[in-house]
DNA sequence: ACAAGTATAAAGGCATGCAT
DNA sequence: ATGCATGCCTTTATACTTGT
């Protein structure tokens, strides 16, 4: 029975019967349906349960199967190529020619183009898998439920593949994993800022960075380390915190740039730290970025010592608020509700520098650091005293002093709201759950601060010129209590138990957050083409409920396939979905040689045309 | 023989509802 | 509103099957 199903050919001219993940239960199984597989631990060959009993496992077919790898088609066989590369080291991408072997076999150019590339003449085979299981992972990411609830909505994925069933859940999973494990979550970031670089480049400009951290929950049993998460009331939960960075070019969408990993309580200045650590992403980002935003976590003395210390254009909000009366000196500038904006060096940061001591290096002085005093309240005219201290890395025009406020508050619609779009299509899924034991970040924090002080005591004591003899002895004494300081200090921190587990970034969900960044700028840059504004600003989760989740009938043809997509049945969305409906053609996209139709079906009883 | 893919038992995550 | 117990569902680990 199996078998049958197995050697079905889907590309006869034919209709798959996708069903309703709403109204699943009740419809007619697909073919594949009869797999033996089945859930809930009701063995297919025991009688003794009906087949419509809960376990049964009945795939669904949602739009987002089809059309994500169709839209990342050309960035998916890239990475395919770099990643079925023997072993190279993940930061050397392969050679520019690389996705000419994937393209079609029978252009009469592709025989010199097999042989002049006879290093990967071996592996397209092995690209082009690797390209499927890829294609089959971002049609399945952004939905509710992880692996499992990922598989039950991919019926549709045999269209593509020409498999007689979709992937199994442990298949993708392990190559996944796999492919995690190989580098490949470098490679689709690579990826990633490669397309964001391509986008800001076509909008001509500087982009605006954001960074900010999110704590991601993990629910265990087993010891781990913990960490207070904002969604959840600021509870103490086991948790990852990841860093996300997102870019805005001028005028263009909100494009998410990078993720970071982190332990659990990780100040804002790891994920900046990382983001910077890599040499060409940092100097992408110094030469295209005007300003660099993050939120109050970052808004320390010693983070924006780090930032200044690499010239990044910070601009970020102290912690205390103050009142703009207080300030005697001439205002820089005024807002446009004329009231008095200060700017100031910011001394505190900029402390350790070299300084502007004589007149000659007064120009250092105006690059540095700088503290900003702007009404809290602009809108409300002199009645509100109250003012925020705003602290720039760097000078800022007056143009962007006056709306200084409207500047710093892009974070959230441009970082923010980027991040919680993301979160509700599932990004913030654990989809990896290995721990690893180690220690906490509250520990290494400890540790690099006694790493410091002990440093201090040694440069204390180099520096110490005896003088007197009462003197030295006073001085030796000092030196010892403080060592002994040191040492205690050392001994509580090795006495803290260091057996508890973190999550760690080793595994395949680095990789899936990545792939989802792809796609998020993806559809961004897709739907900025509208004329709706409606559209152009829609959410990823609306998007699901519109496009990407909805059902479909598709029809195979020999050279096209097209999606008869469900509607929704409010008619002020229909015209929305319409507008998507109208956007994706556009854009002309195929898969695996078809070509891609959409369109949408008659909202009443009309499917039966099909 | 090998790798891709699948099945299945056991472990344990996460949502839910209930008691407090 | 908070914390805990419960149980369904997902994930993990690994053995097994199938195709080349």
């Amino acid at each position: 029975m199996d078998k049958g199903a197995r050697t079905r050919r889907v590309e006869a001219e034919c209709c798959v019967d996708p069903v309703d993940p709403e109204a699943g239960r009740g419809a007619t199984p697909a073919p594949w349906t009869t797999s033996q597989r089945q859930r809930g631990g009701f063995a297919h060959s025991t009688p003794f349960f009906s087949s419509g009993a809960r376990g049964s496992f009945q795939p669904a077919a949602a739009v987002g199967t089809v059309l994500w790898p169709a839209l990342l088609a050309e960035p998916l066989a890239q990475l395919a190529n770099e990643m079925s590369a023997p072993r190279a080291p993940p930061s050397e991408a392969t050679s520019p020619s690389a996705s000419s072997p994937t393209t079609l076999v029978s252009a009469p150019s592709g025989a010199t183009c097999l042989e002049a590339s006879p290093v990967s003449s071996r592996s397209p085979s092995k690209a082009s898998v690797i390209e499927e299981h890829l294609g089959a992972l971002v049609g399945r990411l952004m939905n509710s439920g992880g692996w499992v609830g990922g598989e039950r909505r991919a019926g549709a994925e045999p269209i593509w593949t020409g498999r007689a069933r979709p992937y199994d859940e442990s298949t993708l999973r392990k190559h996944a994993r796999y492919l995690a494990r190989s580098g490949g979550a470098a490679l689709v970031a690579r990826a990633v800022e490669a397309q964001v670089h391509q986008a800001a480049v076509a909008c001509g400009g500087k982009v605006i960075a954001y960074t900010d951290m999110f704590g991601q929950v993990y629910w265990t049993k087993k010891p781990a380390y913990a960490a207070p998460i904002g969604s959840r009331g600021n509870r103490l939960l086991a948790a990852t915190y990841f860093g996300l960075t997102v870019v805005r070019p001028r005028g263009g969408p909100a494009l998410a740039y990078h993720v970071s990993w982190h332990k659990p309580a990780s100040p804002l200045q790891d994920a900046l730290e990382v983001l910077y650590a890599d040499k060409p992403r940092a100097g992408w980002l110094r030469s295209q970025s005007r300003h660099h935003i993050w939120a109050r976590g970052g808004s320390g003395v010693a983070t924006l010592r780090w930032a200044a210390a690499r010239a990044i254009p910070s601009l970020t909000v102290s912690r205390g608020s103050t009142h703009w009366t207080r300030y005697r000196r001439a205002p820089k500038v005024h807002t446009r509700s004329r009231l008095p904006v200060f700017v100031r060096r910011d001394r505190k940061v900029a402390r350790g520098k070299p300084h502007h001591g004589k007149a000659m290096q007064s120009k250092v002085g105006e690059e540095g650091p700088e503290e900003v005093i702007f009404p809290a309240h602009p809108d409300k005219g002199r009645g509100s005293t109250k003012a925020l201290r705003y602290r720039t890395g760097r000078p800022l025009t007056k143009a962007a002093l006056r709306k200084l406020d409207r500047l710093y508050k892009t974070r959230w619609p441009s970082n923010e709201n980027a991040l919680k779009a993301l979160v509700a299509v599932g990004f913030d899924r654990n989809l990896d759950r290995g721990l690893v034991t180690t220690t906490s970040r509250g520990i290494d924090g400890a540790r690099t601060r006694l790493q410091a002080r002990e440093q201090a005591l040694s440069d204390e004591i180099e520096a110490f010129v005896p003088t007197t003899l009462p003197q030295t002895m006073q001085a030796i004494r000092r030196f010892a209590r403080k060592k002994r300081g040191c040492d205690e200090q050392q001994a509580r921190r090795l006495k803290a138990p260091q057996d508890k587990g973190a999550r760690m970034p080793t595994g395949a969900e680095g990789l899936c957050k990545n792939l989802m960044l792809l796609m998020h700028n993806a559809i961004a840059l897709l739907l900025l083409r509208s004329r709706l504004h409606q559209v152009r600003t829609m959410s990823l989760g609306r998007l699901h409920e519109l496009l990407l989740g909805r059902s479909f009938l598709a029809c195979l043809e020999e050279r096209q396939t097209t999606l008869w997509i469900e509607p929704v049945p409010c008619a002020s969305e229909r015209l929305l979905q319409q507008e998507l409906v109208r956007l994706l053609n556009e854009a002309s996209l195929s898969l695996k040689g078809r070509s891609l139709l959409f369109k949408l079906r008659e909202p009443h009883g009309e499917t039966k045309a099909l």
